[in-house]
DNA sequence: TAAAAAATGTAGTTAATTTACAATTAAGGT
DNA sequence: ACCTTAATTGTAAATTAACTACATTTTTTA
């Protein structure tokens, strides 16, 4: 039934633009910005001057991120703790759409 | 264990303009515009000039008419059998989102 | 073949994002 | 207190993406 749901393979490859992402995580475009500078998180902009695009993955990452920051953590141990649920949401994520469901 | 992957609040939040949906789906802006101004689909453009923005069922419904014609039925016919489909869509996607998961 | 449906072309305009500078504020160590 | 590094923020000018509002073309059907 969820199967039917929630199509892993076309969430995945749902493009976000940053003001949108702003929008729902709440965090400001600058500071996306600068996390994407500092490699904490990644879009697709390509090098050569396109707009900035988050999937699915990334806005996870900057919601889980955020929670975190505002437990007290700094921005480099909340990355880290988010790396390891993001490495296993990334599996179940590419296994999911191995499946072909 | 679906239930950490695919965060269907966030899901249903997730927009992506019409250049993306265009890229995903196959179906030219053009035509997207079309079929918004036909009703068959909608996005969050809000009258007063914004840019659209196009949610996961939404996306997903342009896909499925898109394989509908394909196989041959004319734009109404491919709306009407998808129609049923998107509203148990919707359906399980609300209660999805009340749950809290 | 006429009418309706479906799709397409494009010019000029507006919205959203980018980069690349710099500046500011907060936190941690000595 | 002072210094250093981390974290964040501000913004102008340029670029990219999307919009509307026309009109036109192609396809389908009576």
């Amino acid at each position: 039934m969820i199967e039917n749901l929630f199509d892993p393979k076309l969430v995945s490859q749902l493009l976000v633009s940053i003001g949108d992402v702003s929008d729902v995580t709440g965090i400001p475009q600058r500071k996306l910005r600068y996390w994407e500078d500092k490699s904490i998180i990644s879009s697709s902009s390509t090098k050569d001057g396109g707009t900035r695009k988050f999937d699915y993955v990334n806005i996870k990452k900057i919601i889980l991120i955020k929670e975190l920051l505002n437990e007290g953590y700094t921005l480099d141990a909340s990355v880290r703790k988010v790396e390891e649920r993001i490495k296993k949401l990334k599996e179940s994520f590419s296994a999911l759409q191995e499946k072909q469901i």
